[in-house]
DNA sequence: AATTGACATCTGTGATCACAGCTACCTATA
DNA sequence: TATAGGTAGCTGTGATCACAGATGTCAATT
């Protein structure tokens, strides 16, 4: 039942081209870059200490993702959703983010939900200690821990791409959250709690209840902010 | 409500590299390339009549979305997938292919469902005529009239990239198919007019039912074919 | 004063070159 | 004859260069 002892991991090869293209990917997924932020090609190369080659892989399957757009001769800019594209993207990532968390209740281990269970707890820490980027990226680290015990990687992809697109839509709400309604933080908490709970029970319906609803009560409140400050 | 009278259809700008990008999606849409077929840049770029630096970008692309990947000195590869990942995929397809006629159902306008007509009518004109290379491609060109009628650009982009995955792992199946079973043909026929009855009756649920059934269906016979031929 | 034109400067795109890594073939050895 | 070792010929990767296109600035013109 168990594999037959792991003594070495495989070697991975790394390129400067996936380096790039996790950076840039990590920068999307954590909120770091602002819609309407332009890159060129070759700051980015200067940043990362390489030549263009590189980068210009990365930006294109980024741009192939619509996670980044390129303007012909002028830069590199990250996307503005207009509202009917934030609502394509938010209706898959309630799809995809609920049946993912009804499939982790399904297939999570005990490790997992240990794992999660952790992960949850630092987020409530870091929020107490009014460590907000920290618990920002706890959060985060959370929920791709829940996705992760899906044990689908073609899943796990599509959350990535959506969320890549989505992310940085959300950021200006998010920064007025961390600012103002620091009490919005505390109602995830709970929402945590009782999606661990379904997922330790198995229950894959509650899970995915759980799930969207706190997909769509995090969409409702974007969408509130944008109207206010358009 | 009609648009203020469009004169001039923007122009997009055509790089090589989408060019590239192009034609290997079309390649692996359509079933034209083999899982475990070995490509070089250096050969797509004579095949092509450009140096390398467009088709390395491309299939950078393909390799991110899993399409493609890249021996790291031995060349580029139609990945062949294990079981476990083939059924994966299946799964995403099966429920976003699901999602999407749903949505054709609720979304489709006159001409989309005139246009499903017209595709499907030829599917079995080419079928009749034993044009089965020609069937095959209408069958495509009708599914995605389908999906595009859902209105949802990101969700198209999702299924094109589960079946960049999904298709090459089919083609030995539809080969028999083509060969043995042509009657089976004739079945697929009848699904797609219960879909287009169902999108022409806004009926969303028996749309994504039906589907869901028909790729079902599709799955057991080439998992039946694969585990008949290892 | 407003408008048009040209130019300097930036961008991404594509081509070419250099290189390290992996195979597979082939030879020398036991 | 079987095996080990070396080498030649591929591969993708990365760097550098050349170029066309788009933009914004600034001056000349009306």
């Amino acid at each position: 039942m168990a594999s037959p002892a792991p003594v070495f991991s495989r070697v991975e090869r790394v390129t400067l081209n996936g380096l790039a293209y996790e950076g840039l990917k990590s920068a999307l997924l954590s909120g770091r870059l602002e819609p309407g932020a332009v890159l060129t090609l070759r700051q980015l190369a200067d940043e990362l200490g390489t030549s263009m080659m590189p980068v210009r892989e990365a930006v294109s399957r980024l741009a192939a993702e619509n996670a980044l757009a390129v303007l012909p001769n002028r830069g590199i800019v990250v996307p503005q959703l207009d509202s009917a594209a934030a609502a394509d993207i938010w209706d898959l990532r309630i799809t995809l983010e609920g049946d993912a968390s009804a499939r982790a209740a399904r297939h999570a281990t005990t490790a997992d939900i240990e794992q999660m269970t952790t992960l949850c707890r630092e987020v409530e820490v870091a929020g107490r200690a009014s460590d907000l980027h920290g618990a920002l990226e706890r959060n985060n680290a959370f929920q791709f821990a829940v996705y992760q015990a899906a044990r689908s990687p073609v899943l796990l992809r599509l959350i990535e791409v959506l969320r890549m697109q989505s992310v940085p839509h959300c950021s200006a709400a998010v920064r007025v959250m961390l600012a103002e309604r620091p009490a919005y933080f505390a109602q995830s908490w709970s929402n945590h709690a009782a999606l661990i709970e379904a997922i330790a029970a198995h229950d894959a319906e509650a899970a995915q209840g759980i799930k969207q609803r706190d997909l769509e009560q995090f969409r409702a409140f974007v969408e509130s902010v944008r109207s206010r400050q358009p």
